[in-house]
DNA sequence: GTTGATACCTAATACTGTTAGGTAAGGACG
DNA sequence: CGTCCTTACCTAACAGTATTAGGTATCAAC
């Protein structure tokens, strides 16, 4: 037999994630997890504690992987371009990977989320707004607003909440965008 | 003995939410409520098909419950008021009862989900946005918006993502409720 | 007083999560 | 060259959860 890949922290994460897009996170098992890396369970508390540090590898990962999209997204963007580009990151995200998106909400415990992406995402979400003049009281009630409106957004649409009522969802975003670009201009000039 | 409680499923979603209240929507389990109706698992069945349908108990109980209290806030106001009260409704009741708040992300069969409060909900947020003077696919856009808003900033809120930044959420709710109503209105003018 | 429905039970099975301790292979070192 | 340690996996056992099958007690109705 070739040498089969070890098992690695890494992988667990990657096989977790993989699964979590295919039947949920919420049924992301240690026992799947372990068939499919070709492993009993057992071997794999030799890398995780419990099942519980299993499925914060997948957070991780997700949080890891989205930060990147989200930094090449409002990369060379500034105003409402950056804005919507981070939005849409977010969007695409959610729509490609729903397991690891809701794996994101996953609680860590504080230490593993403070050496987390978590922050990242935080910074993005000030560096976008940049261009808009906020104070720093502003900018945090700015990356609230973005940050409750874009998750909100994302995750009714993926529950379905839109499917039953008639213009496309495609459509509600932009102008979900585009006023909150127009709210916060106005912020802006107070 | 007294005669103990019989079993019915109103009596199942009651005990599932304050269940759900207490350890989390996602370890609302089905042997810890036999436990606390003081009956053994297998009884269970006889009440629901299965642990999902245990759980959608509590789901449609949360929708109820909290389409209830929706309702008393909207009545008898209107415009930015009556937004700002069930907005101030949605998120009251998530931070007194974050597992049946949670519950209510149940993934409901179509049929259920139809014939539950889920549809009383998108209703009362039309109602609230009458004052605004928004055609059809407007007041369809503007309770996307205003769902998701909503939604994701409770969510977050909740997940304890705003407890390292300064100013309270407090504020940053009030800001967002008057953009929101500064949004709408502007849309109404178009 | 048998019948039937209702509401609960015990028992058995399968799967997940977890812990304890065993083994095989490969490099380090005498 | 043989032994020793570490690494990476294993088997075995046990507790908890979900589910199904079938049994029993109670009570109302005919």
């Amino acid at each position: 037999m070739t040498t089969r890949t070890p098992l690695t922290r890494a992988r667990l994460a990657t096989v977790g994630a993989e699964l979590a897009d295919e039947v949920g996170f919420e049924h992301v098992t240690a026992s799947e997890v372990a068939r499919r890396c070709g492993v009993r369970v057992a071997s794999l508390y030799s890398h995780v504690r419990d099942a519980d540090d299993l499925r914060a590898l997948v957070c991780l990962l997700a949080l890891d992987e989205l930060a990147d999209r989200a930094s090449a997204a409002v990369a060379g963007r500034a105003g409402a371009e950056a804005l919507a580009a981070l939005a849409g990151a977010y969007r695409d995200y959610a729509r490609a990977h729903p397991g690891r998106y809701a794996a994101m909400r996953h609680r860590l415990d504080p230490a593993t989320a403070a050496a987390s992406a978590g922050p990242r995402h935080a910074d993005l979400t000030r560096a976008a707004l940049r261009g808009y003049g906020l104070d720093a009281d502003g900018e945090t009630h700015a990356v609230r607003l973005f940050g409750g409106l874009v998750h909100g957004f994302v995750t009714l649409e993926l529950a379905g909440a839109f499917d039953h009522s008639d213009p496309s969802p495609e459509v509600s975003w932009e102008w979900s965008l585009t006023a909150l670009d127009a709210t916060l201009t106005g912020w802006s000039t107070r």
